[in-house]
DNA sequence: TTGAAAGCGGTACCAC
DNA sequence: GTGGTACCGCTTTCAA
C-alpha cells in the first residue's frame, strides 16, 4: 500500500479511502490512486483489514459434507452472497473436529458472521459466542436471545408426510430416525420434533408407534431397515427422518427383493436424487437453497443494519409426492376402518 | 494477549512463545501462562498471526458444490487435515464468482496453501499466483513449473470403460461429454483427454465416433441423451464423461421407456449414488477421497518441507462394473465380428 | 480534501 | 530463559 501511495504521490490514508471508496476523496486523487493500484497490481491484505475492521467473510460451519441437503443450503448461501463483496468460507466438520472447535476456529478468523448447522453445540455456548459475532443457527429450534434460528416447521412437515401415507391407506407406519444429541425443551433438534409429531399422529390413530434408530453413518440406515422389514412384515410404510435414510431404505427393499409397491417410503428434504425416475422418492421439501439464502439475509440484517434482537425464522415445508409412496397393497393387512 | 501477559506476570513475547510452543520457555513460566490463558479464555486472533507468519489455513476453491465427486475430494482433504492444526476453508464458486476471483480472494486471505479445481483459470495466471502461495491444481493435466498437479490417468480410465463395453459386445458406443474451456497442448482438461482417448479407441475399431456435447447444467445431459437415443437407435451404449451425466442418461432412458438392457451406460468418478441398487451405475473410479488427501499432502510438502519443484501426481483409475452395463442385446445390430 | 501518526494483536529479534 | 521493542499492512483519528 505504501508503494501505491508513493506511486500516486499521496498518503497511505488516502489510498485506504479509495480502496474502500470512503468519503472525502477528490476525483483527481481517486483517479491517480486507481491508476497506481492497477499498475502495481495491488491487492489489499484481508488479514490486515480484519485487524482494524471487517474481514468481509461469512463462515459456514457444516457438520457433514456428504449431506446433500446441506449442500443445497451451501449453494443458496453462496448464491446470495454474489455481488455483496463478502466471501463464503465453508469449514467442514470431520471426526473430532466438528461443532465447537470448528466454530471457534472460524470466529478466531474474525469472520463477520457465522452460519452454524452443527447439532452438537450447546445453546449456552452459542449464546456466548454470539456476543462476539452474529450467528444464525440452521435447523435446531432454539429459544435463543443472542443468535437467530432458521428452521422449518418439522411438525407440520411430518404431518404432511404421515397424512399422505394415511390417505393411501397406510396404518402401520414405522419411523426410521437418528438419535440426536442435546435434546431439550428450549433447544429441539429437527429429528426430535419429527419424532414427537410422528408419535402424536400415531397416538391419534391408535396404532402402536414403531420407531427405529440408527446412527446416521453410511449403511446404518440400510442395516436398520433390513432388520425392520424382515422382522416386522406388518409394516406397510416407512417415514424416514431424512432423504439419505430413505434412500438406504430403498436399498434395503431392493436387496430384499421388495419394492415400494410392497412398502411405501417417504423421506424429508427433497435432495436432488429424490426426483430421479429410478428413485422417485416421495418426500417433504424444506427448500434448502432458499434456507441458505435466508441465512445470509438474516446475517446481513445484523451486520449492515445492526439488528441485535433474535429472529426465529420458520420455513413452511411442502409435500412432494412421487412413486415411492403407493396405495397399501391388497394382500396386506387392510386398513382398520376409518380412523378418527 | 497483553492481558494474559499481565496476569501471568510475564512479557508478551513469552506468551507468544507458549502459544506456539516455541523454543526457550521454562516449565514454570509455561505453567503460569497456560493458567492465565485458561482463566482469561484467551484465543489468539488468526488475522494478527497471519500478518507476521502463518494463517494456518488451506484454501480449497471448488467450482461447483453440486458435483459429488468434488464433495469426495473435499472430504478427503478435510480428513487429511485433522490434527495438523490447519483449517480447511472451502470457497465455492458460483455464477460470475468462480475461478480467478475466488482464488484471488483466498490468496488475499493469506492462506498457506491453495487447492484449485477450477477448469477456467489459465495456466499462466496460476503460475503467477503460485509465486506467492503453494498451489495444487486438481484435475487438469498442466505442464506446470510453479504449482503441482493432481490428476488421474484419464486416457487409461477411458480405455477401461470402453474396453469393458466392447467386451460385452458393444460397438456403436456414443460419448456424452461437456465442452471444456482452455484446452491446450500443455494444459489438458480431463474431459478433453477422455474425449481424445474415446476417439482413438473408436478409430482402432473402425467405427464412426458419436460425440454429443452438453453444457453440464442440470438437465442438459438429460436433454442431450434423449435426443441422441431417439435420433440414433443404432447406439447400444453410452460412455458419459462423468457420473452426473450418466445419471441423467439413465433418466432419459427411463422416461423413454427404456432401460440399461437396451442401452448400456457407463460413467466416470464413482459417486456414492452410483452404487445404489436402484441406480447401479458401472463407472470408473478415480478415488476422490484419496485425491483430496493427496492434494493436502502435496501442499504440506511445500509448506513444511519447502519443496519448490513441481510434482505431477497421477492416480491410476479402476473399473467398477455394475448392472448399467449389459451384454449387447440379441435383437440389436450384432457386433461386427471380432475387433482387432 | 489531504497527510501524519497512533494503534490493531500478534511475531521475532535483540539485549540482558 | 526472559523482557523490551520494532515491525506487519491496514484503518482511523486529528491537524493542517
Amino acid at each position: 500500500m505504501d508503494d501505491v501511495a508513493r506511486a500516486a504521490g499521496v498518503s497511505k490514508g488516502a489510498v485506504s479511502k479509495v480502496v474502500r471508496n470512503a468519503y472525502g476523496v477528490s476525483d483527481s486523487m481517486r483517479e491517480r490512486v486507481e491508476k497506481a493500484i492497477k499498475d502495481l497490481g495491488y491487492r489489499p491484505r484481508i488479514a490486515a483489514q480484519a485487524m482494524r475492521g471487517s474481514s468481509f467473510s461469512i463462515g459456514l460451519e457444516i457438520p457433514n459434507l456428504g449431506n446433500e441437503f446441506l449442500t443445497q443450503v451451501m449453494q443458496g448461501a453462496a448464491a446470495r452472497l454474489v455481488g455483496t463483496g463478502y466471501q463464503l468460507l465453508v469449514a467442514p466438520g470431520i471426526g473430532e473436529m466438528r461443532g465447537t472447535p470448528v466454530l471457534e476456529n472460524l470466529a478466531d478468523r474474525q469472520v463477520d458472521g457465522l452460519i452454524a448447522i452443527s447439532p452438537e453445540v450447546t445453546p449456552e455456548w452459542l449464546e456466548e459466542l454470539a456476543l462476539d459475532v452474529p450467528i444464525v443457527l440452521v435447523g435446531r429450534h432454539d429459544e435463543s436471545v443472542n443468535y437467530d434460528t432458521l428452521t422449518n416447521d418439522d411438525a407440520a412437515g411430518t404431518r404432511l408426510a404421515l397424512g399422505h401415507l394415511r390417505s393411501l391407506g397406510h396404518v402401520r407406519i414405522a419411523h426410521l430416525t437418528i438419535r440426536t444429541p442435546l435434546d431439550g425443551p428450549r433447544s429441539r433438534p429437527p429429528h426430535s420434533v419429527r419424532l414427537e409429531a410422528y408419535e402424536q399422529v400415531m397416538a391419534q390413530t391408535g396404532v402402536e408407534p414403531r420407531v427405529v434408530f440408527c446412527d446416521g453413518a453410511p449403511g446404518s440406515a440400510y442395516a436398520a431397515a433390513r432388520e425392520l422389514l424382515s422382522r416386522d412384515p406388518s409394516i406397510t410404510a416407512v417415514f424416514a427422518g431424512h432423504d439419505s435414510l430413505a434412500i438406504e431404505v430403498l436399498s434395503a427393499l431392493a436387496t430384499l427383493g421388495m419394492s415400494t409397491r410392497d412398502v411405501s417410503v417417504i423421506g424429508y428434504d427433497d435432495i436432488p436424487i429424490a426426483s430421479h425416475p429410478l428413485v422417485s422418492l416421495s418426500t417433504v421439501t424444506q427448500f434448502g437453497e432458499s434456507v441458505g439464502r435466508t441465512a445470509i439475509s438474516l446475517l446481513m440484517e445484523r451486520i449492515t443494519q445492526g439488528r441485535t434482537h433474535a429472529r426465529h425464522y420458520q420455513v413452511r415445508p411442502e409435500l412432494r409426492v412421487r412413486s415411492s409412496t403407493q396405495p397399501v397393497s391388497e394382500h396386506r393387512d387392510a386398513p382398520s376402518g376409518s380412523a378418527p
